[in-house]
RNA sequence: GGGCGAUUGGCUCAGCGGGAGAGCGCCUCGUUCACACCGAGGAGGUCACUGGUUCGAUCCCAGUAUCGCCCACCA
């Protein structure tokens, strides 16, 4: 900022303005400043409460998209307030290692060299991950820049820093002890591509187009038919299972039938689980590669046989051997039509399959060893703590997903078979010995091995609240900042990772008690980020935004104000280039009318002494009620997130109330006689900008700041005080009288346009009626805000218009467009019947008048008498214009 | 298969028991000394359909249709 040494004296030094807003000049170099002067950095133990949010970390791999800008957007506006309000305010941020996500990004890279991650070796690959982050990792970091974050970075954290890996350790130790991990064979998800477990929610289900088969297992009266959708995997069959109850298959259940190509007899079983109604009633059952086909196994004690590795590729002995799965289905296929085993006709069937979220690879289930949490009893405390209102989330109506999720949650699935991630701290002995270490505890010695896999990438992630204070030691950190207070992500993880934090965090935190030991008191959630037509946005439907993209060419101001204007809780937010372009323009908007109000030397640093306020003009008065009002309405949507309704209002407030009406008005006394009421109106003109602009600031963060400290030569904006609601500036009588005024003015405007008075056409009139009204006194303001002169010399009005009591007498020189005046007035003659129609029906009902509360009955009168005024004066005009 | 939600001007959405709102788009006028990234005026909707409750329904209830989302181990 420059110094403007002429600036008057006892007046804070102002900066020239350029005549529009230009982001890229301002943006980095404000950032530079704010992060230099330390304003981003939160004090533990500060004496003032704190307000803390969690970045939901995003992948190392990853860079800024619209989601994250969206996401970012919100958290930033909450934290700025409250550092505005005086809050010990932290926003940590940091970066997720995303276990299958990167791992697949290095081997990609890796392959482009030729090679696999066997070839490295375990140790090797996961040195040459680590040299992938330092290189390129975290470049999402330097993008938050740009959006103008205003996070600490001095906290950044990783989730594979040391720090965190001691409390992922430590924490499973916990858990491990206390009987909540458990190792198991269990039917689980596999790719065959990522070649690792996979939690459930890890699968996205898809309605695919499959073919139902139907086979006969065995011959003449001892046959069945059984159907299925994976042919394949009739060579693991161990058994047929058929209902208790079923008629057709009682002398069936306890022998056996020849399973086909196999040469093996499989025993036919009676199981309630089987549905009689679906197809034969009689299900083939392959416990090794069928979750509920497992379930049957167990229940009878059949044998499970793995005929699939973990590509996919067929192991059992035969024909089939070496067979891709999806190779392998129709040669079994063929195989059994040859043998005429193939019963009926092929039905095309469409049926949900799984695939993996991260490869989209068709996943198989797949029976195998693997690492659980059971989460029953730490599923109940997380659902708990939402029930109880210690965690309330937002819009509330999500709870209710929350509740499905966390009071039927499957045990979860931790291990998986890759090499990036925190490796499972459990060693296996001789003798079959098992020991969990701690994170302090040496490993064991000789002949000990550690388990290969590493853990769920949500996992660590489910510790974030916590880990990154600090825990399990008691830190200042963690001392001061924990519980967070609110959780801002999409409602897409949901599930993945808030319910998660919930499980680990009351777990974790328990010692605090009840109240403190939930991970965040507010979870405040927002859709997902969509195109102009609400279609989701992706790179093949080429209708992505690349908010970097928006920054460079609108500005990061322009593309929050853009996201936070769509934000309603849980709702998903539209976007299209007009919308920031109108947000550009908004910035401009505010850009102008800090220019206005600095080159008419608004008094921002005065105050508003008390001494004037009874001196006020009504056009003061009226802006300082609404911007009350606008204030209180603010802090409400601040606290119920309503992002889309603050950032309209705010956008009302400014340019309609602000810039159309208020500097216009003020424009009169600021250029009229009486010093002492431009001084008056310089103050409240300095004042209201100050505190508008510090309303905005959460939001536009950037041109706010210069806009601001050119008005005030404050500082920063950031650190000026949010401000405060003050009741006693409400004013009724200012905003009615206001409000008459602008009937008057935009009665007289639709006349003209009518009559094709230019705009800007200077008219002679006089006002009949106006000297006894309380409009009296905005005269000058009326005058100015119509282009109507003082008649001078010869004055001969040829036309008249009224609005709110007021006649208005012109010379328009030209003479007047009758069959204009006699469309505008039989329009108005039309409404103001229809409504007198209606008023008069409602009021003849004695039904409305006996049960329709008082006040509504006594505004239906207002109304027909109002519009019954209104009739008599147009019909009256009317006849006038006819006679004329 | 289960659950949830939506259906309001051309588009995206607010409103949710007392006479339909916004932004953008559209039409007309305008070089007014903050801003053409602007100003002024205007057009445009039987609030999906059918019943019900009510003095009164876009708003509450039921059903229908269409669309969307989440969950799901019927081969």
């Amino acid at each position: 900022m420059t110094t403007a040494d002429h600036a008057a004296p006892g007046r804070p030094p102002r900066a020239e303005l350029p005549p529009a807003y230009l982001p890229g000049d301002v943006e980095s170099r404000r950032y530079a400043e704010w992060v230099k002067a330390g304003y981003f950095t939160a004090e533990a133990g500060r004496d003032a409460p704190a307000f803390t949010i969690m970045i939901p970390p995003p992948n190392v791999t990853g860079s800024l998209h619209i989601g994250h800008a969206l996401d970012h957007t919100l958290i930033d506006a909450l934290v700025r307030r409250r550092r505005m309000q005086g809050y010990n305010a932290l926003w940590l941020p940091g970066t997720d290692h995303a276990g299958i996500a990167t791992q697949n990004v290095v081997e990609r890279e890796l392959a482009r060299e030729g090679l696999s991650r066997h070839d490295l070796g375990r140790e090797a690959f996961v040195d040459r991950v680590w040299q992938w982050k330092a290189e390129y990792g975290g470049k999402i970091l330097g993008q938050m820049r740009r959006l103008g974050d205003s996070v600490d970075w001095t906290r950044e954290r990783f989730t594979m820093d040391e720090g965190l890996s001691r409390a992922v350790q430590t924490i499973f130790k916990r858990l491990f002890d206390d009987g909540l991990i458990y190792r198991a064979d269990r039917i689980i998800n596999w790719c065959p591509r990522c070649m690792t477990a996979l939690s459930d929610i890890e699968v996205d289900h898809s309605d695919d187009e499959g073919e139902l088969v139907s086979i006969r297992y065995g011959d003449g009266d001892a046959s069945v038919v059984v159907a299925t959708t994976r042919v394949e995997t009739m060579l693991g069959d161990t058994a047929v299972a058929v209902h208790p109850d079923d008629p057709r298959y009682t002398r069936l259940a306890g022998t056996t039938v020849e399973l086909p190509l196999t040469g093996r007899r499989i025993p036919v079983v009676a199981d309630p689980h089987v549905d009689p109604e679906f197809g034969t009633g009689a299900v083939k059952v392959t416990p090794a590669h069928d979750p509920d086909d497992f379930e049957i196994g167990r229940r009878h004690d059949l044998p499970s046989l793995t005929v699939m590795d973990e590509r996919g590729v067929v192991t059992a002995p035969g024909p089939f051997q070496g067979l891709d799965r999806f190779e392998a289905r129709p040669a079994v296929l063929a195989a059994l039509r040859e043998e005429g085993r193939v019963v009926a006709e092929i039905r095309p069937y469409v049926h949900a399959v799984g695939h993996c979220d991260r490869c989209g690879t068709t996943v198989e289930p797949r029976l195998s060893l693997q690492w659980f949490v059971k989460v029953e009893p730490l599923a109940k405390a997380a659902g708990d703590a939402v029930r109880d209102g210690r965690v309330r989330i937002y819009p509330a109506q999500l709870a209710a997903r929350y509740f499905d999720w966390v009071d039927d949650m499957h045990d979860w699935c931790i291990s998986r078979q890759l090499w990036w991630g925190h490796r499972i701290p459990v060693w296996y002995g001789p003798g079959g010995q098992v020991r969990c270490t701690g994170p302090d505890e040496d490993p064991p010695g000789e002949g000990w091995t550690q388990d290969p896999d590493v853990l769920d990438t949500w996992f660590s992630s489910a510790l974030w609240p916590f880990s990154t204070l600090g825990w399990p030691d008691d830190t200042p950190d963690l001392r001061t900042f924990y519980p967070t207070s609110v959780l801002v992500t999409g409602y897409d993880i949901l599930f993945f990772w808030v319910a998660r934090m919930m499980l680990f965090g009351l777990y974790a935190m328990s010692a605090a008690g009840p109240e403190e030991s939930v991970p965040f008191r507010q979870v405040a959630l927002h859709g997902l980020v969509r195109d102009a037509f609400g279609k989701k946005m992706s790179k093949s439907r080429g209708n992505t935004v690349d908010p970097l993209d928006w920054i460079d060419r609108f500005g990061a101001d322009a593309t929050r104000f853009t996201l936070a204007r769509g934000a309603s809780p849980g709702g998903d937010v539209a976007l299209s280039e007009e919308w920031v372009a109108g947000a550009r323009n908004f910035c401009n908007k505010l850009w102008n009318a800090t220019r206005f109000a600095l080159l008419n030397e608004a008094d921002s640093a005065a105050g508003l002494d008390a001494d004037d306020r009874a001196a006020l003009s009504v056009p003061d008065r009226w802006i300082l009620s609404r911007l009350a009002a606008v204030t209180a309405e603010a802090d409400a949507l601040f606290e119920e997130f309503e992002f889309a309704k603050l950032s309209d209002a705010l956008y009302h407030f400014a340019w309609d109330e602000f810039c159309d009406w208020y500097l216009e008005l003020a424009k009169a006394t600021l250029n009229g006689q009486d010093a002492a009421a431009a001084r008056r109106t310089r103050r409240v003109l300095g004042h209201v900008l100050d505190e508008l602009l510090r309303l905005i600031h959460p939001v536009m963060p950037f041109v706010t700041e210069e806009l601001w400290t050119a008005l005030t030569g404050g500082e920063s904006v950031m650190v000026a005080p949010w401000p405060q609601v003050r009741p006693q500036d409400a004013d009724p009588a200012a905003e009615a009288e206001v409000e008459s005024l602008m009937r008057l003015v935009t009665g007289v405007r639709r006349f003209r346009a009518d009559q094709g008075l230019r705009p800007s056409q200077r008219v002679p009139a006089v006002f009949d009626g106006l000297a006894g009204s309380p409009l009296a006194t905005h005269e000058p303001s009326i005058r100015a805000l119509l282009r109507l002169t003082e008649p001078a010399g010869e004055f001969a009005p040829n036309a008249s218009v009224q609005a709110e009591g007021i006649t208005v007498r012109l010379d328009t020189s030209s003479g007047i467009d009758v069959a204009a005046e006699r469309r505008r007035l039989t329009k108005e003659l039309a409404t103001a019947r229809a409504d007198a129609d209606t008023s008069a029906r409602k009021l003849a009902s004695p039904s409305f008048v006996a049960k329709a509360p008082a006040a509504v009955v006594a505004k239906s009168r207002d109304r027909l008498a109002a519009a019954e005024a209104e009739i008599a004066r147009l019909e009256e005009r009317l006849a006038a214009l006819a006679g004329s």
